[in-house]
Formats: C-alpha cells, sequence, structure tokens
DNA sequence: CGATTCTTTGAAAACAGTCAATCTGTGTGG
DNA sequence: CCACACAGATTGACTGTTTTCAAAGAATCG
C-alpha cells in the first residue's frame, strides 16, 4: 500500500527495510460504506490505518443519540485505545463513511515491532502525546466556547473534512443539534 | 515525604531502593493558598505530585473567563503535557487552592529516572494512558450529557473533592455558569 | 428513477447565560 | 467582641440560545 508507505517515509527515522517490515505485519482490509470495523462489546484487537477513505469513531447513547468521537481520513488512524490496550470490550462503533482501504495491526504484532524496531515506538509514542494534546484542545474548547466557534475550530482544524463529512456527523462531533448547526453554517456563510 | 513513598509501593513493582532514588530526585515545595506553580507564557519545566493540598490548572480566556481543565488533590499528577514534552510556552495556570505540597522532577530528571527504573517508565506510560482515557471519556461526557448530567458525573468521578472545591470553580470545570451549577445542584439536594 | 439520506426552515418550549441584588460564612484588625 | 471586608453562594427577572418537533426541500446512491 503506497500511502501508508509515504506516511512512514515522512517520519524520516525509518530505513526502508523496516518500513516494508512495518507494512508486512499488516492486514489491509477494504470495506464498503457503512460497514463496520468495531462495534460496541467488542475488543479492539487492532491498531488501524486509514489509507483511502474515511472511518468515523462514535457512541451510542441508550436513546440512540449518536455522539462522535473521531474522524479519521487518509494517512489517519483509528482505535478505542482502552479497549486495545486492557483488551476490555470497547463502548464504540467505527464504521465507514465511505468505501475505506485500512491496514490493520494486532497489539501483540505491534508490540513485537515496537521490539524489533526502537524507532517505531518512539514516532508511536509521539502520536500519542499528539493524541493528547488535540483531546486537552478540545476539552478547553468545549467548556469554553459557543457552538459557533466550536464549529470555527473544526473547520482550522480539519480544514480538509468538513466539506466531506456530513453536516449532521459534524454536529454529532460538536455536541449540537443538526438544526442548530445548519443554522450556524448559514449565518456564517452569510445567507447562501 | 510520607505520601509519595507510599503513592508509590501501590504499584508493588518498584523495590524501597528505586522508591528512595525517585524520591531522591525529586524537589519538594510548600505553597501557600493562591500562590501559582505555573503561569501562561512559562515553560512547564516540571511534573508536579500532590503531596498534601490541592492544585488547579486552568486557562484563562482574554476577556477573563476562566477554564478549568483539571483538580489534582492528593496522589495525584499536575502538568501542561504540551509545554512539558516541547518545552513550549503554556497556555495555562497552575494555581494552589489551599496550602499544598509538591514535589516536582525535571524532565531531565525524569528521562534519567526511566533509563535507571523501567518499570517507573512503564507505571509512567500507564498513568498517561489512564489520563487519556480520563480525557475521552470527558470529552463524551461533554459533547453528549447535559449539564445536570455532567455534574453527577463529576461527583461520582470526584466524590472526595466536590465538597472541597468552591462551585463556581466546579462550574469553570464543567463549562457552565456559577449560577445554572448553583440551581442545578438546588434542585439535586431537593431545596435544603 | 425511486428510495434513502441529508439539509433546511419555522414555531414553540426548554434551557442556560447575564445582570444585579442579597445572603452567608470566614477571617482580620481594632 | 464587634465591625468590616471579602470570597463564595444564591435568587429573581430578563434575555438569548439551543433543542425539539414537524414538515418539506435538496442531494445522492444504487
Amino acid at each position: 500500500m503506497e500511502t501508508f508507505e509515504d506516511y512512514l517515509r515522512s517520519f524520516t527515522q525509518l530505513t526502508e527495510l523496516e518500513i516494508k517490515q512495518i507494512q508486512g505485519c499488516s492486514l489491509p482490509v477494504s470495506l464498503r460504506r457503512r460497514q463496520l470495523l468495531l462495534r460496541e462489546g467488542d475488543v479492539c484487537r487492532h491498531k488501524i490505518f486509514v489509507a483511502r477513505g474515511l472511518l468515523r469513531t462514535f457512541r451510542v447513547r441508550p436513546d440512540g443519540l449518536e455522539s462522535t468521537m473521531r474522524f479519521s481520513a487518509e494517512k489517519g488512524w483509528a482505535i478505542d485505545p482502552e479497549s486495545y490496550v486492557d483488551q476490555t470490550p470497547s463502548h464504540y462503533r467505527i464504521e465507514a463513511l465511505e468505501s475505506t482501504k485500512v491496514l490493520l495491526w494486532t497489539r501483540e504484532c505491534m508490540e513485537e515491532l515496537f521490539e524489533t524496531i526502537p524507532s517505531f515506538r518512539l514516532i508511536s509514542e509521539r502520536l500519542r502525546e499528539k493524541s493528547l494534546n488535540y483531546s486537552q484542545q478540545r476539552i478547553f474548547i468545549n467548556i469554553s466556547h459557543t457552538a459557533e466557534e466550536k464549529y470555527e475550530d473544526f473547520i482550522q482544524n480539519h480544514p480538509d473534512l468538513f466539506r466531506r463529512i456530513p453536516l449532521h456527523l459534524v454536529a454529532s462531533y460538536l455536541g449540537v443539534s443538526r438544526e442548530t448547526l445548519s443554522r450556524i453554517r448559514h449565518k456564517r456563510h452569510g445567507g447562501h
């Protein structure tokens, strides 16, 4: 898979051989729109790399309300870290929003790669740090900003995605109703 | 410092010698109420362990609104991970809510300890995972729950703290106005 | 194209924020 | 001990925002 190799090369710490090795451990999977990679109750057994397409990680409340935790597009990752690390049942669902190609690694497989290729572990840790920083940022936005500002911030942080994701799913990511987000967008783009 | 030793012992992976060693690298500091450990613009140079008292990590918006990211009580940690890791200026302020005793370690010091005591690194990584899980949980609550439910959740997660922290600071943690939280609490505890 | 999904709109109701005033408890200094 | 200041909590009236419900319009998939 081209995309993944390019992605790993961008870190400039890995040899071509190592890249092949990491890639070689992965299981490529193709998904149709709507297809699920994980559902609540399952244990999240893989780290997921998105080579093409778009994934959505979300949670369904008893009343049917969906809350989106994350969108993962090309060169992005998806996982339920809690379920993956502890091998406990997940609360989340991971679904393809478009037809999507992913690479999967089991935890055992990843651990083995980390042992063999120390710089790959560093890269992975660096990613986890970024993920934590982003979460902090998102919490801050959520407790301090208005719905308008949250939408603005989402556009800043995902300039490539906000046209690609149905508005009602963005709403479920921001924690506002689709109607509200529709009206915000209407105001923002000045009538339209 | 007794508290820290007890805390480390609770992980049951460290020898007494190692505990002494970790403890020995730390710088103990006492803080009065209101005193700051970090202010915005500073680089966060230390990991902070709270041996006694209570810290609050928060951010001040241009209009003066304060948003609390975290409370750290006895046997808890405080840090701005982003500033600490990248050594960039922080956006946060860390302040003592009560008179507080903390232990500080510089990043260099921590790295050295991790090299010397591998199981201490594991413990630290485990803590970071928990921190990430908790952040995810908090995001989920924030985008899907009502103010009431958020307050309820806060009480569940911090049963020891919610009586100790002024209500208006809890409000700034939940992202609601103090008046709203006051009314929620009134309803909840049935008049009183 | 037909069915489904997604988006928009309007009106009413629920909710939360703001402002201003009051109340409570604590600690200080006279 | 009292008076006072201060920080925190509460309350009421009002305003503004967001949700909800219902319906209809637009876009897209197969």
